[in-house]
DNA sequence: GAGCCGTGGTC
DNA sequence: TGACCAAGGCT
């Protein structure tokens, strides 16, 4: 199949459906770029929304996050989760500041180099902010591709190299068509070619998906195992985390002592936030946010 | 390459 | 109701 046939549809339905957000406009900053990045990466675009808006407002400039202490940058992260990304960007923008003249680099590699960039995110701030041609392979570009080309309803668990092959063979030979082509695949996938429920009647392509006319068949893959929660590491830190935002002033830690059941695992959980720089010691029995 | 890292919404 | 999942990265 020509795989120049898929271009047209889904470049023109992008047209007539892309959602406006506030990194996709015009007038968004590379820096804008790299903020929503970080804070999409495993979360959901409507918790980004409201605080991309007060985190720029707060940081208009790289430099002007690296100014203020790693703390701060958790505490503004909020409810989104998997808080290190916070610290990644503090220290994105530092190196920014320190290693790029404070202006956000246009260069994949320079890009992958910063912390909590990785492949993906590299091509997408390139792609996004610069207009570069990059292969951006996200989970939505994955399983968009895993069903039009491949006729599977999701993509395995390892990226490929046949898939990143395939992938790289679909983007357009110009720059400024392959940067629209990566987020509009990534836009098809959020919104019409999602993992439950892809509403193909929606669907600009679906006359062309080897998925849809192999009559939708079932994954059939390696099973893909549920992430735990209840009595996780991750949920005592996560309780931790709440705790230390709230207060403005460092607490002792019969505060936090109130917040996990397991003394042990309690210990072990702030023992390793403070590993991980999300916590600070300020003094015996007394923490804070960095 | 598998495991780990938060949070909240959805069907 | 609960399993699944959402613009990944790092070790």
């Amino acid at each position: 199949m020509p795989t120049s046939d898929l271009h047209d549809p889904i470049l023109d339905w992008y047209d007539e459906h892309q959602r406006d957000l506030p990194w996709r406009r015009p007038e968004a900053s590379p820096w804008s770029v790299l903020v929503s990045e970080l804070m999409l990466q495993q979360t959901p675009v409507v918790r980004v929304l409201p605080v991309h808006e007060a985190w720029l407002e707060r940081w208009p400039t790289p430099a002007d996050l690296a100014a203020e202490p790693t703390g701060e940058a958790v505490r503004a992260w909020g409810r989104l989760g998997y808080p290190r990304r916070a610290l990644r960007l503090h220290a994105a923008a530092t190196a920014i500041v320190a290693e790029h003249d404070g202006e956000v680099p246009s260069d994949y590699d320079d890009l992958l180099a910063l912390p909590g960039v990785g492949d993906y995110t590299a091509a997408a701030v390139a792609s996004f902010a610069f207009g570069r041609r990059h292969v951006v392979l996200d989970t939505n570009v994955r399983r968009v591709l895993a069903r039009v080309v491949g006729g599977a309803e999701l993509p395995g668990r390892s990226l490929t190299r046949a898939e990143r092959d395939a992938a790289a063979a679909l983007v357009p030979d110009d720059a400024a068509t392959a940067a629209t082509w990566a987020v509009a695949v990534m836009e098809l996938g959020a919104l019409v070619c999602t993992a439950a429920g892809p509403r193909c009647e929606a669907c600009p392509v679906a006359e062309r998906c080897a998925w849809h006319l192999a009559g939708h068949p079932a994954y059939d893959g390696p099973p893909r195992r549920a992430q735990a929660w209840d009595g996780t590491d991750r949920q005592c830190r996560g309780r931790l985390m709440a705790v230390l935002r709230e207060n403005h002033a460092p607490v002792h830690r019969s505060a936090l002592d109130a917040t996990w059941p397991d003394e042990a695992q309690r210990t072990r959980c702030l023992a390793g936030l403070v590993a991980d720089r999300l916590v600070a010691q300020v003094a015996p029995d007394v923490y804070a946010l960095p």
